[in-house]
DNA sequence: ATTGATAATGAAAATCATTTTCAATAAGTG
DNA sequence: CACTTATTGAAAATGATTTTCATTATCAAT
């Protein structure tokens, strides 16, 4: 997502660009974690002392439904929110969860020939099943690391 | 998962045999749907009207920790359950959500070469991400073909 | 810059799925 | 049958998210 393509897509929705919204973006880009709304809220806190969680999820939705930012449901009972192309040179990724301490890992090695297949399966599923796809989700879950070997 | 299989895991774990657990497998069994718990429960109460919810919600953690059962969030908010290898000859599958009328679809097709990949690429996160893969969910989201074209 | 229409906000209350608590019950064992 | 203890169901508690509603802020038009 550009620089500014969320701002253009607010104005043609007819949105206002407002203090909250604008401090959530800049949270969202600032981060390389899969933060929760109330993640988002806490940090929201030190810049904006008065914001409201209820806004915090009103905003969240507002950019999913823009397309800005993608909402994750990893398995812990809350949702996780990530901005779409952040920064500009990561693509559609995939995400491999940990079972225990849930630890989230972006990987973005194999994604050619994944993305290949899963366009070609895309392809088949929308003319075998009668589908129109329009994303999906690919989530490998384990142990990582420091929750295999503690010392 | 054969017959009886989950039968002798519960035993071995020391697990009772008990009649809502029977039930709440059966009704796992019958279905080729993803219910959520209270579906569960629903269509537990036509049997048994004292059973309670909170015994659907136990029994199915319970069927999910030996490995009878998989939980998947599909993001509406509920878990959704359904047994694994069921019937014996649907072994692993991915899914297909409408995000118009929620519906989930089973799919099979192409699972061959999908799967060759995902266990490709499982094995590449091992060594290059130090992570010890146990299983993974691939979701395609999108409509369906009553939700495209209603008549 | 001022005004006005209304979109957006924040606090509190409500909702919904799931979990915890606890006293009563039922399963397995001898 | 008798005993031990895992399991159950009801009610209360929890935690994430949504709704309600009165107040405030944004933006387009003056
Ligand atoms: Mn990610
Ligand atoms: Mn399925
Ligand atoms: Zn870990
Ligand atoms: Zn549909």
């Amino acid at each position: 997502m550009k620089a500014h393509r969320w701002q253009n897509r607010m104005q043609c929705g007819g949105f206002r660009r407002t203090h909250p919204r604008e401090l959530i973006m800049k949270i969202l880009k600032e981060t390389d974690k899969h933060p929760s709304a109330e993640d988002i809220y806490i940090q929201a806190l030190n810049v904006n002392p008065s914001i409201g969680l209820t806004t915090v999820y009103r905003t969240l939705d507002l950019f999913v439904q823009i397309g800005a930012v993608q909402r994750f449901d990893f398995g812990d009972g809350k949702a996780r929110y990530e901005l779409t192309d952040n920064p500009p040179e990561k693509e559609h990724h995939h995400h491999l969860i940990c079972m225990k301490c849930k630890s989230i890992v972006d990987y973005t090695d194999f994604m050619k020939e994944e993305l290949e297949l899963m366009k070609k399966t895309e392809d088949a599923l929308s003319t075998q099943h009668q589908f129109k796809i329009v994303h999906h989700t690919v989530h490998f879950y384990g142990y990582c690391r420091k929750c295999i070997s503690p010392e």
